[in-house]
DNA sequence: AATAACCGATACAACCTGTATCGCCAAGTT
DNA sequence: AACTTGGCGATACAGGTTGTATCGGTTATT
C-alpha cells in the first residue's frame, strides 16, 4: 500500500501526497487514509521510515571511505527516491511545521555516513563539519535547486582537495 | 500591490501565493489577480523581478571580494526575502514546470557575484565552479534544508581554505 | 458466540479553482 | 462634448478538494 504511495510520489512529485490523490491512485478508501495519515507529512514520514537504508562497511581509510560515500549518495540522488523526499520535505515544510523537524532529521541521516567515514581521520570537530558541508551540500543543491545530475566528479575532487589539504596542514 | 504580496510571502510562506489568499490579503479583486498572474509562479516571478538587486563594486582582490560576497549573501539569506524565494521556488517547481526554469535562473543570479569576484584570480573554469559550489552550497542548504542561521563563519573559512590552497597549488 | 478493531462507502458543509459575464469608471480620441 | 477603449470590481457558476461524521460489513480476538 505504501509502495503505491511511493510510486505516486516518484511520478507526480511531493505535491501528490494528498488524501484525495492517494485515494485515487492506490484504491484505498479515503476514510482509511485519513485514519492513518492525517497529513501529507505523515505519509512522507511513513515512506521515509520504510525506505531502505543501506549500511556501508568502513574500510578505515577516510579518503577511500569518503569517495565511496560520495558515490553512494550520488547514486541515491540520481535514483530518485532520496531526491524526491528532499523536494517533498521542502515543499511540506512550507506549510506544516512538523515537516521541518522531519526534514532536519532526514538531512542529518543523509550526512551521517560522511561523518562516520571521516571518523578515522584525526580531525577537530569543526573541520569535520566544514568538510562534510563542502562535499555534501553541492550535491544536494544540484539535486534540489538546479535539477541537473549531481556533479559526482566535483564531489570527488572536493574530497581530494579537502582531505589532502587537511592532511598536509 | 506587489508589496502586499511580498509581505504575505514572508509571513505565510510560499504556499500562500494563491489567488484566493492574495485576494483576501491585498484586497485586490480575484478577477484582477487571475488576469495578471495566472499562476502562483507568475506572482513569484513578479516579486523576484521587483526585488532590489544590489550591485557590488569589486576591489580586485579575489579573496577580499569573495569574503565580501559571503557576507552579503548571508545577510540576504538571513533577512528573509531571498530565503523565502528559494523555498517558494522549490515548492512551486514541484507542480509547475515553469518554476523550474525560474528557479535555475534565480540560483544562477545568486551565484553570479561569486563568479565575478573570482574573475580576478587566474583560475581554470572548472576550479571556479568547484570553489563557488563549495562556498555557496552550504549556505543555501543551511537556509533551505536545516532552517538554521546560515553558517557565515564556515563560509569564510571555506573561502580562505579554497583560495589559499589554490594559490599555493 | 460475543466483542472489538478495522475497513469501505456515503454524506455533508466549507472552501478553492478557473472561467465567464456584467456594469462601472477613467483615459484618451475624434 | 460624445465616443471608444482598457482595466477593474463584483457576481455567478461548475467542478474538485478538504475534514469530519456516520453507518454497515468483515475479520481477528477472547
Amino acid at each position: 500500500m505504501l509502495t503505491a504511495a511511493l510510486e505516486l510520489l516518484l511520478v507526480e512529485g511531493g505535491a501528490a501526497l494528498t488524501p484525495q490523490r492517494l485515494h485515487q491512485a492506490t484504491g484505498v478508501s479515503r476514510s482509511t487514509i485519513y485514519r492513518h495519515w492525517a497529513t501529507p507529512t505523515d505519509v512522507l514520514a511513513a515512506l521515509i521510515d520504510v525506505a531502505p537504508t543501506a549500511r556501508r562497511a568502513l574500510s578505515g581509510d577516510p579518503v577511500k571511505d569518503a569517495h565511496a560515500e560520495v558515490d553512494a549518495l550520488c547514486n541515491r540522488l540520481r535514483d530518485k527516491p532520496v531526491g524526491a523526499f528532499l523536494q517533498a520535505l521542502v515543499t511540506m515544510a512550507a506549510t506544516d511545521p512538523a515537516a521541518v523537524e522531519l526534514r532536519q532529521r532526514y538531512v542529518d541521516d543523509l550526512v551521517a555516513p560522511f561523518r562516520r567515514a571521516l571518523g578515522g581521520a584525526d580531525l577537530p570537530r569543526q573541520r569535520v563539519d566544514d568538510v562534510v558541508a563542502a562535499i555534501v551540500s553541492p550535491l544536494l543543491v544540484d539535486a534540489l535547486l538546479l535539477d541537473r545530475p549531481t556533479a559526482r566528479a566535483r564531489a570527488h575532487r572536493a574530497v581530494d582537495l579537502y582531505l589532502g589539504s587537511l592532511q598536509a596542514g
